[in-house]
DNA sequence: TTCATATGTGAATAGCTAATCAGATATCTA
DNA sequence: TAGATATCTGATTAGCTATTCACATATGAA
């Protein structure tokens, strides 16, 4: 995954379509935008952590033990998955005597899990 | 990965907010769905596929060639990163001699893409 | 304070997968 | 046909990460 510098072999000499290939160049999202984007991505990747994101969007705040007998997952796995959405900023909790309440941190993501949803029903797979 | 059967340590007992949960079960998404859905993210969630996939969101069409001087990535990577994208039906290909052109499969996609980035740019982070 | 409960944490393991390299295939040109 | 070019493929390896288990922390109740 380091990638640094450029590889090595990377065709630099002949480009079919230059103005294209410059557009796309232009165009290109920084290193540190493309690492937070592909962080999220990863984290919507796992069957575990979706699970839990829509539970979350269904029922809106959920304390871990309702998110374990919702999504028929151990509540240790969730802590741990819980842990690293709430490190990214995807959900945010509220904390209620011994319990925590976890809730969607934001719009932005909803309307991600949303089109996405919606991507794959509307795909005739 | 392999999840299949429920854990055992899951809190089947007590649960905090009976209509909640209920809420978030009826909404479950079948595990069929769900996998499909992580595997898009995960394939979103790779740095070398995403530029990809962001390179021909903005030029539209690209050669293995092009791509790999647009986003400097050896082209080995990239045929194995199209190859896997082609596979989900994310990209689609149309051969023109000895060149194969990419370009992404359809609008799901592409919204898809645009609103995630939308999302991390009006993220004040 | 002591016990029970809800959640969090750290370490270890097993499985997945991106990158690499050597070589295969397909198409064009001479 | 032979040779060159563009892309693809398979096997290997190294790194990441989800899960699991044992235990720690934190809060509320008695």
């Amino acid at each position: 995954m380091a990638r640094g510098v450029v590889g090595l072999d990377v065709c630099a000499v002949k480009v079919v379509d230059e103005m294209r290939v410059e557009a796309a160049k232009e165009a290109l999202l920084p290193e540190d935008e493309l690492e937070q984007l592909t962080r999220l991505f990863r984290l919507l990747g796992d069957a575990t952590r979706a699970r839990l994101l829509y539970a979350l969007l269904e029922a809106g705040e959920l304390c871990v033990c309702d998110l374990s007998a919702a999504t028929g997952t151990p509540e240790t796995n969730i802590s741990h998955a819980l842990r690293l959405l709430r490190t990214a900023g995807i959900v945010k909790v509220r904390r209620a005597g011994r319990m925590m309440f976890y809730s969607l941190h934001d719009a932005h993501v909803r309307m991600l899990l949303d089109v996405s949803r919606e991507h794959l029903r509307h795909e005739a797979r």
